[in-house]
Formats: structure tokens, C-alpha cells, sequence
DNA sequence: AAGACCTACAACCGCACAATA
DNA sequence: CTATTGTGCGGTTGTAGGTCT
């Protein structure tokens, strides 16, 4: 983590006494501890209390956020994974900008960390194709090269680890690998023609551990049958941290794409 | 070597909503 | 019914560290 410069904004001469005793900014280790301990006791919650009583001078929101954000037990940290690179792709197309439902779907991460992520990756990406991150042409281009291509590499990485020999069934179903997420094939009118992930899963969690499918995407049109046709750069498809998305929009990929939106 | 620029991400802010007094 | 308080969510900002020139 990167440590921020310890500030305390709250220095104004006509505040009052207590909002002058609000600390801002990033949190020291000893603030870390209170509200560990302080939680290990009493629990979650009541995070105005918490703020109150554990002798932190932090506001209940920021005592809240610390928490869920990075001091719960079970956050993952690190890099996203290529699965969950693809789950967010699709489960963004669903919902949008519901960063917490999406959340929900990602274990051990939080709304902040894939809203973080949708900024820096993925909104630089539509802007380097020059489009809106909303527009129709940029969700056509996730769907229609940047998800097959992790689908690919995905694959690719369970094939090297399993041995097994990749059958692509265009009749198979659409699913995430390793989600059990099925992709969904209206993209952008995902209301009407989406499956509901509330009453496929009832725990969340539960998502994670189904058996992957193969995917294959009969209905692209869009930009015809891009992946085989674009000399996508080869790489190793590791399914752990460190994957860029930059090696699935190489300059080649930006290029066509470019020509195919303009 | 140093300054400018870029990237990643922790943290803050404002708003909305629900529960309670 | 209204006001207050607590909580959660999404948008935005600020900063350290990395990269580029």
C-alpha cells in the first residue's frame, strides 16, 4: 500500500472543539489496532460508537470504510485476476456502476477496489479507442474481443494446468470459467434478455465454485468473428495477479478497432 | 539528474434511504 | 408527521511511486 502523507485538515480556528478533533486522511497502524481490538469485542456496526468509544478521533464513516476496505479479515489484495477481470466486464454490463452488488460476486474484494479498477484499466481503454466508456461501440468491443480474448486466455491457462484437450462447443453454453456465470448474450439491451443472477445465486459466494464452461459467442456480428482474425498477441495466460490488459489491447487490436467505430 | 507526467488506490464527500425518537 | 441519526453507495480527490523525457 502506498502510505498517503499523514495530514490533519482539521485545523480551522471556527470549528468546534469536536469537529477539531476529527482526524483526516491515512491511517496510522496504532488507529489500525483501536479498531481492530475494538471490533474483535463489540463487533461491526455501530460505527458512530465505534468511532466514540474505541478512542479513535475518526468519524464513523471513515472507521466503516477502513474496515470493509482493509482491515476485514479475508480481503483479497493484489491484482485481479483474469477470471475476475471477466466477471466484472460482465457483470458491469449488466448492473453498471452497482460496485457493490458487483462486488458481492468477487469474494474478499471490495466495491472500492473494482470501482478502482473499472477507472484505471477500463476507462483507459475506451479512452485509447476514443469512444465513451458507456457507448455502444466500447461494449461491443469488450464483448466482442476483450472477453473472448480472457475467455481464451483463461482457457488457455486451465488447459496448461489440467492437460485436458480444448474442445470449442459453440453449443455450449455461455459461462464465465471457474464462476458458473453464464455471459450474457444481450448485451446491450442486458434488461430484457439477461439472466437474473439474483435468483441464480443465492449466496453469492456460491459462484466461485462451479465448474467452468467453454465460450463460444454464436451470435457475434457485431465486428464479425474477431479474436481468430485479429493476430491477438500469444502469452503465457497465467491465471494469477500481473496480467495486463494491455497485452489484450495490443496496438494492433486499438488499431482495427478504431476503423471498425469510426 | 531532475522535472513532468502518469498510474494506482486509499480515503473523503455528498447524497439517498431506513430506522428511530 | 417530522427531525435526527446511522448506514451504504457511487463519484471524486489527493498522494506516493513509477515512468518518461
Amino acid at each position: 500500500m502506498k502510505p498517503f502523507r499523514a495530514i490533519n485538515l482539521s485545523s480551522s480556528s471556527d470549528q468546534n472543539e469536536e469537529e477539531m478533533d476529527v482526524r483526516k486522511g491515512p491511517w496510522i497502524v496504532e488507529e489500525d489496532n483501536l479498531l481492530v481490538n475494538y471490533i474483535a469485542v463489540h463487533g461491526e456496526g455501530h460505527w458512530n460508537s465505534v468511532a466514540r468509544y474505541a478512542g479513535l478521533k475518526r468519524t464513523g464513516k471513515s472507521c466503516r470504510l477502513r474496515w470493509l476496505n482493509y482491515l476485514r479479515p479475508n480481503v483479497r489484495r493484489g491484482d485481479i485476476t483474469l477470471q475476475e477481470q471477466l466477471l466484472i466486464l460482465e457483470l458491469h454490463s449488466r448492473w453498471g456502476n452497482r460496485w457493490s452488488k458487483i462486488a458481492q460476486y468477487l469474494p474478499g474484494r471490495t466495491d472500492n477496489e473494482i470501482k478502482n479498477y473499472w477507472r484505471t484499466r477500463v476507462q483507459k481503454q475506451a479512452k485509447q479507442l476514443k469512444c465513451e466508456v458507456n457507448s455502444k461501440e466500447f461494449r461491443d468491443a469488450m464483448r466482442f474481443v476483450w472477453m473472448p480474448r480472457l475467455m481464451e486466455r483463461i482457457q488457455a491457462a486451465s488447459r496448461s494446468s489440467t492437460a485436458q484437450p480444448d474442445v470449442y462447443d459453440p453449443n455450449k453454453s455461455l459461462q464465465i470459467p471457474g464462476s458458473g456465470i453464464p455471459m450474457n448474450p444481450g448485451f446491450e439491451n442486458s434488461g430484457a434478455s439477461s439472466i437474473s443472477l439474483d435468483t441464480q445465486f443465492s449466496d453469492p459466494s456460491d459462484c466461485y465454485n462451479v465448474p467452468g464452461n467453454y465460450y463460444s459467442d454464436s451470435a457475434c456480428n457485431g465486428f464479425g468473428s474477431y479474436p481468430g482474425q485479429l493476430g491477438l498477441v500469444e502469452n503465457e495466460g497465467s491465471l494469477g495477479g500481473g496480467e495486463s490488459l494491455e497485452s489484450v489491447w495490443n496496438e494492433e487490436n486499438i488499431l482495427f478497432l478504431q476503423q471498425q467505430l469510426s
